[in-house]
DNA sequence: GTGTGTGAATGCTTTCACAGCA
DNA sequence: TGCTGTGAAAGCATTCACACAC
């Protein structure tokens, strides 16, 4: 009976599924508790808080004190008027006529995206790219250590990669118990993902990050994005196409049309 | 002056973006071109295309001769319908009553996508992950040569990695001339990636990948399409977040909705 | 009967534009 | 005066539901 979901994200659908699951829920009895406002943050904006995010810490690197929405805007490659929108979600922080305290947004914007927990990340699948994920080290950012990393040929198993030691996908629910992984990062060949996707599950993983170009079943309650190389081409490949057919040649470079903005 | 859009897709904003640049342009004068269809094809609908082309591939090794939408839709991760109006956008290629022709479905989305052509990719960055993309050799599904490889260290130049010697970032517009690159990859650590693309769109590609963590700004007619594995992350611990602190037990297991579909 | 193709309806997301506050 | 915060409007994407073709 497994229940299916579209899959949120990314480089597959790189663009869709942008709803589904963030939906405002209108929760009958008004609960009170503070955060219960990150239910009606839309999927697409909690994306965008990243990107925010990690521009502010930029800003602060530069000691910036405060940023007015139109130049984080420009930062974040986005308009204004959807950044203020977003940042709307998460309550209101801004002084107006001044702009934001830099400082204030990021503990803000960590604190919904729920970055003040440590979230353990388990990779398996330890080819090309998982060796890769592995050797981030720490994982973009910090705060997503990678604690466990597991593959299924012996020659691996004990070796350490990135620090890390493999261990066996047999072991999978029971390291993944002690070392409280909460992520799981799928790198396998095609074939075995599904496989691997429901032994995660089985052993309590909620959220799966998926390379493996395959369209992961997962029950209700869990949360898959996925990154999906091929797909990422080929919508690339369609825009090389659509500019060699389409487009008269006069209309060219006007018909990006003004989505963007326009960097004064 | 730099315009700037929002970048499409993915990993990063994983679920935002999904119009933008495919708006139905109204074309005053009716081109009569066979594809100037492309156009009207929504951005999300076209890497639902790809996705499609892979499970219809799966299904043709399987020697199946014909699918209706719903196998399909089930296959891909999506309700029927919204995969009828996606195959509606490439025309009517199904019968009534019966299903689709998996060999002509086949062979229609990979002429929208452009797969009939070949793309030549360079990848930029060879370290760890720039590696790894090096390594997938030929890249996924095919039809999407890795032809170039650059990198800033002169002890990488002339490396061959994956098959490829790697050439200094120097003579990027050269290489990328002689060698028809179409598609460009970056995989630089974040300070670098901007210099990178400003060199890429210098030496002429139109259509960009970016892994590094960085809003890139590029002119108009350049289409860029980002993984961000930090966003990827950070929105599923938002996810974490939402699931330790909102719902009300009781409800915890029928608040997915049912967005994607029943399997029988 | 069966399953496609599609207009119409719904629901999000983005954009606009301005009231309100520092 | 300057910039935030936000209702309202516009624009897209998804879903519904049914006519139509086989």
């Amino acid at each position: 009976m497994a229940a299916q979901r579209g899959q949120r994200n990314g480089v597959g659908p790189a663009a869709p599924n942008a709803a589904e699951v963030t939906a405002p829920i209108p929760r009958v009895a008004e609960v009170p508790a503070a955060r219960e406002r990150a239910r009606a943050i839309p999927e697409a904006a909690v994306a965008r808080l990243a990107v925010y995010l990690r521009v502010l810490s930029g800003l602060q690197e530069q000691g910036a004190g405060t940023v007015s929405s139109e130049e984080l805007a420009v930062a974040a490659g986005v308009n204004s008027a959807k950044l203020r929108k977003d940042l709307s979600y998460i309550g209101s922080y801004g002084t107006r006529g001044v702009g934001y305290e830099v400082a204030v947004l990021i503990e803000e914007i960590e604190r919904i995206l729920g970055l003040t927990r440590k979230h353990s990340v388990a990779v398996v699948g330890i080819g090309n790219l998982g060796h890769a994920l592995a050797n981030y080290g720490g994982f973009p950012g910090r705060g997503f250590p990678v604690s466990a990393l597991f593959d299924i040929d012996a020659d691996l198993i004990g070796v350490p990669v990135g620090g890390i030691p493999v261990d066996h996908i047999d072991d999978i629910t029971r390291v993944c118990a002690e070392r409280e992984v909460s992520i799981g990062v799928i790198a396998t060949p095609p074939p075995a993902a599904q496989g691997v996707c429901d032994r995660l599950v089985a052993a309590g993983v909620q959220c799966i990050l998926n390379f493996a170009p395959v369209v992961l079943q997962v029950p209700d309650h869990v949360e898959v994005r996925k990154v999906d190389l091929a797909v990422e081409l080929q919508v690339l490949s369609f825009h090389v196409a659509r500019r060699a057919d389409g487009p008269a040649p006069a209309s060219a470079s006007l018909n990006g049309r003004v989505d963007g903005m326009v960097v004064s």
